[in-house]
This record gives structure tokens, C-alpha cells and sequence, in this order.
DNA sequence: CTGAAAGCGCTTACAG
DNA sequence: CTGAAAGCGCTTACAG
């Protein structure tokens, strides 16, 4: 089908009556050329809709001016959350301020080594990564031959300095807890993401100090704990359980407004008002939180800005530019009607 | 920070004791080589975790291995609709059981010029359009110099033969409506998607030409059509625009399940208890249509495969084949509460 | 089966 | 300012 003759710069350099070299120049911007080669080598370019091959010129300049997110093959599950396409939006944003290219690299689940080939392979100058599959050692690997800055904390601290920019998830988690304290719930439940991820670890520990400080805190074996996995649906399910308990509670601290949607509905069907009866307070300003009634007080985690900063940080390792290891972004709590 | 020395198919030869074109010949598994050569070269390439550099390969070989999927940057409200991710999630399914690598690129806002100059640099063998915000004739060009397959139909038919792979989105509708008629509806309102985009046009054209079909058409400009933009917000939004007609009406099609998510709280709200004074049947089957109660019928538009196809046609074309310039992929009625 | 050589399409010192 | 030349790291006819 297609016959398009590709362009090369030593057309377009004949085309101009120049050398390679000089057309190179002026399509790389050099100061060393005449106006006239300028125009000249423009015009050719034009006529030819020459492109440079990016194979040819990543090869000689052993850059190739492409950084790839690594995200799971399971994109339906993995954006389901809107978290993370936030974050994706705020590192593509950045890049396209800069001459970078960014790119989802799709892990493959049955060959997870050829993800790994292909990073390693010098088809990008770094890498983001926002989820781990594959075990933090294989990771630790490719972070000691490519620039890598990790999107979360790895669980198994394995003592090397990897590049990390995150939020303080305990914090965010008293934050919101404070929040309903402050309103006067004296008996706070909770409803937590995986306690298999720090995120989820961390959250649960901001909550569970936030009542220490406060003194709210009961016998241990009847803490109003309920595990999710940042679904909807899995909110819901939790937020059953925590009412087949029979303990009451006037506060909910629930760890992602996509868990709270679905504990908020299942509250009101139980007949229970919000905030009224229960006050709800979560983490994560996105359309799961403005998207009920009442809207729900959250933790902004500033998600976009997040993805921003870790490719800031991954041009500045590229660039050998030495950064601290952890950036935090900052958090804000956002006060609306359920809390 | 980063020191590794790469190696180098001539390190890798050198320690394996054979010349480059023999190490060349093993990691390309070659039939023309001793058993010997095979453990001598793959010895030294475990040794010195080599991996060939893509660059060279990419020019030596004028292929990449690579395709990519264009995104728009604005990925938090593109991902928001589980169709997208749905597509991309069987697109990256099958290419994973090829030996292409599947790549999401990020087409920036700012410079659009930047993603075309990318996908015509030779960095992808083909590319994947599933959202175009770029002019048709842009991609027009694009398809003239790199294999292309469209995931939708392009509104103004510029009579340039692209290779599409859809689903056809009038019998969709034909099929959801269709059902509210046969379970007794016999005044059907319908909330469309954006009327500027082909899929929401045809399923527009579909509920009318069904409703003609049973000759359940009064005057025209009764007709209850509303439109939303496939979002929970917007479905919600019409319903309630709907309602305020005054009109009454017992059937629903809804051209998106988000956007009937939406509805269906409204109506509930209003009193209304579906199916029963209200019918509801929609358009896709995802957590949209499984999570609400009643959960909603809907047409199965086998989403996943329509990503698995657009790869499967895309690495035809890569390979030259002659191959249909349309793949429809079928479409199914799932029978559900709503309707 | 194996190696020396050419070449993929660029960029960039090096002379001039 | 410009061009000839070397070289980026591979693959693949071409001889042997």
C-alpha cells in the first residue's frame, strides 16, 4: 500500500546544494550557518516533508528523547481509578512543555521480561514508574542502568536510593481524620484500601494516630476497621460490614473517594444521613468526590502535580543533575458537605 | 549517578571468542551456527546482561518492532470512560503475544506537530488512532506514509480508503431499543451522546429508525432526545432536562451505561422505580452498567475485541497484506434488570 | 558455519 | 561558515 518514498538529508541536501553536514546543521539549530543555507535547506525540507529518521539520530547522539511510564497490562482495572490518569496527565502535560516525549510503556504480564529488554535496550532516556508488577529487585536493576523515578514506596525496602516522588499518606490520612474530630465525632471507623501496598498501610496508620492524639481511642480488638480495594463496589461491601457489626460510629474516614461513593450510597440506603448521622471524610478530589450528595470532604493529593514533578525530576536525573532522593507533594484538605 | 558500561555486541563476541557477525547471527537465532557458538555467545550475553541497542537494530533493520496507540493528553477525562481503556487493554492483550511492543503516545495539545513528527521519524511501524483531535486530512497524510488503523470513523469522509475497525453503532441502538419495545415501551426517549461525533449520531439514527420500524413516531418536534456528553454528570443532567418536559414516557435508551448511571439516579429520585414506570436499556458493558440497581441492559459492544482487531489489522498492514478497509466487530444484547 | 566488509541515516569533531 | 570523513551499534549479503 504504501510507497511514499521516505526523505533522507542527503536529499534534501542535494536538493539544496549543500552538504549533509550543513542541512544537518541547520535542522539542528547550529549558529554556524549562513541565512541563505537556512532557507535553502527549509525549502528543501518542505518540498520533501523530510523528517529526520529518529533511528539513525538517536544512535549517533545515544539519546532518543522519550521517557515511557511503565503501566500494567491491565488498563482497565489500573484507570478505573481515576487517580491515575491524573497523574499521567500531569507528567504528559509537563513533558510537552519540554522537548521530551513521553510514553505508556505497556507491561506485558506474560513476558514481563520484554519490558524490561526494551528499557534497557536505549529506546528511552528514563523511565516513571507508577505501579510495580514485577518484584522491586528487578526494578532496583533497571534503576542502576537507566534514570527511573518511582511514583510509589516500595514495600520491601531493599536500602537502595531510589528516586521517589510521593504524598505523605499519613498525613493526608489525619488530615481528613482531624476533620471529623473536629466536627465532634468521638467514634471514627474506617474503611481502608489494600494493606498489602504502603499507601494503603500508611493511611490506615494516619488514621489510627490521628485518634490516638486524640484519645478516641478504644479497645484495640474492636477497632472499626474494614479493608477495600479502592473500587466502588468494594466500599460499598465494606461499609455493610461495618454496619453488620452492630458497633455505632459517628465518623467515617474512608481512604479514596472512589470506596466512599460506594459506602456513602450503601449508608443512605441503611437510612443513615450524611453528615448528619455519619460524617464521611476521604482522599482524593476527583469526580468521585463532586459526583455525590452531599459531596464529600477530602484530602486534595494535588495528583497532576504529582506526575509533573516526577518528570521534572526524571529529566534532572537525565540531565546529571543531582536530586533528592524523596519528593513530597504537598496535600490539602477540601471541605464540602459530608464532612 | 549511573556508570554502568553498556555492552556491546563486539564486548559480547570478544568474550564469546567469536566474531560479531557470528554473536549477531546467535541473538538472532540463526539456523547457521554450532551448537558451540550458541553457549559461547549466550554465556557472555548473561554475563554482560547485554541487550542489543534498539537504535542500531531500528536503522539496520527499518523496522521497530514498536506500534503506538495515540492518546489525547487529556488523559484524566479520556480514561474516565472505561470504553478507552477497555479498547487499549485488548489491544495491549494480543500485541503482547506478538513481538510488538505496544506504546500509548501522548499526543500534546501544544505542539501537535510533535506527535506527527514523531510517528513519521520511523519510530513506530504503525499507529493506532482511536480519538482524532488533529483535522482528518492530518492523519490523512500520516496514513499515506505509515500504516494506520482508525477505532473510529472519521465524521467527514474525505474518501481516502482508511482502514477503520468499529462496531456499528445504529444497530447497537437498534438492538437496545428495540428491547424496550418488546417488553411493551411505547413512549421511548433517548439521551444521546455528542451529536458532532459519528457514534453518537448513529446510535441516534438507530433508536429513530427502530422506533419508526414499530411505528412509534408521533411529531417530530416532540420527539424526546437529549443530549450528553457519555459522562455520569451529563446523563444525569438530560434526564433531568427530560423530566421537565413534562412529557411522560416509559422507555429510556441511553447511548452510553455511564451516562445511564446518571439517569437512573435522577428518575429514582423523581419517584420513578425502573424497569417499571421507567425502562432503561443502554450501551456498554462495564462497571457502569453492573454497579447501579436494577444493573442495566445493555449491548456488549466486545470492546476488548475491538483493540485485540485494530492490532491484529494493524500488523497486517505492517506486513504488507492486502486486508478489508472495514472490521465490524459483533455486537450483543445483555439482558439485565433495567429493562 | 564463519568472518571481513559494507551500509543503515544521521551528527559532529576536524580541517579549511 | 562549510564539507569530507569518521563513527554511533547493529545486521546481512558476500566470500570462503
Amino acid at each position: 500500500m504504501r510507497v511514499a518514498p521516505v526523505a533522507t538529508l542527503e536529499g534534501v541536501a542535494a536538493l539544496a546544494g549543500v552538504s549533509k553536514s550543513t542541512a544537518s546543521r541547520v535542522i539542528n539549530g547550529s549558529p554556524r550557518v549562513t541565512e541563505q543555507a537556512i532557507m535553502r535547506v527549509n525549502a528543501a525540507i518542505a518540498q520533501l516533508h523530510y523528517v529526520p529518521n529518529r533511528a539513525a539520530r538517536n544512535l549517533v547522539r545515544r539519546r532518543t528523547q522519550m521517557i515511557a511510564m511503565v503501566i500494567p497490562e491491565r488498563t482497565a482495572a489500573f484507570f478505573a481509578d481515576p487517580y491515575f490518569a491524573e497523574v499521567i496527565q500531569g507528567a504528559a502535560m509537563y513533558a510537552s512543555s519540554t522537548d521530551y516525549t513521553l510514553t505508556l510503556l505497556i507491561e506485558s504480564e506474560a513476558d514481563a521480561e520484554k519490558t524490561h529488554r526494551f528499557l534497557q535496550s536505549g529506546s528511552v532516556d528514563g523511565a516513571l514508574l507508577l505501579s510495580h508488577h514485577s518484584s522491586s529487585a528487578t526494578y532496583l536493576e533497571l534503576s542502576r542502568s537507566l534514570p527511573v523515578v518511582f511514583g510509589v514506596r516500595p514495600l520491601d525496602d531493599i536500602g537502595f536510593e531510589a528516586h521517589t516522588v510521593d504524598v505523605d499518606n499519613a498525613a493526608a490520612a489525619a488530615l481528613a481524620t482531624q476533620r471529623l474530630i473536629d466536627r465532634g465525632c468521638t467514634r471514627i471507623a474506617t474503611i481502608t484500601g489494600p494493606l498489602t501496598a504502603t499507601a494503603g498501610r500508611d493511611r490506615l496508620a494516619g488514621w489510627r494516630a490521628t485518634l490516638e492524639a486524640a484519645g478516641l481511642v478504644g479497645d484495640p480488638a474492636l477497632e472499626l476497621v474494614e479493608e477495600g480495594d479502592y473500587t466502588p463496589a468494594s466500599g460499598a461491601a465494606a461499609a455493610e460490614r461495618l454496619l453488620a457489626r452492630g458497633v455505632p460510629f459517628d465518623g467515617l474516614f474512608v481512604a479514596s473517594a472512589q470506596m466512599a461513593s460506594g459506602a456513602l450510597s450503601v449508608l443512605r440506603e441503611h437510612g443513615l444521613s450524611v453528615p448528619h448521622d455519619v460524617a464521611i471524610s476521604t482522599i482524593d478530589n476527583n469526580s468521585f468526590s463532586t459526583d455525590t450528595k452531599p459531596q464529600l470532604t477530602t484530602v486534595d493529593l494535588h495528583t497532576s502535580d504529582k506526575g509533573a514533578e516526577m518528570v521534572k525530576a526524571l529529566l534532572a536525573l537525565i540531565a546529571g543533575e543531582a536530586i533528592e532522593h524523596e519528593t513530597w507533594i504537598p496535600i490539602e484538605l477540601v471541605e464540602r458537605g459530608s464532612a
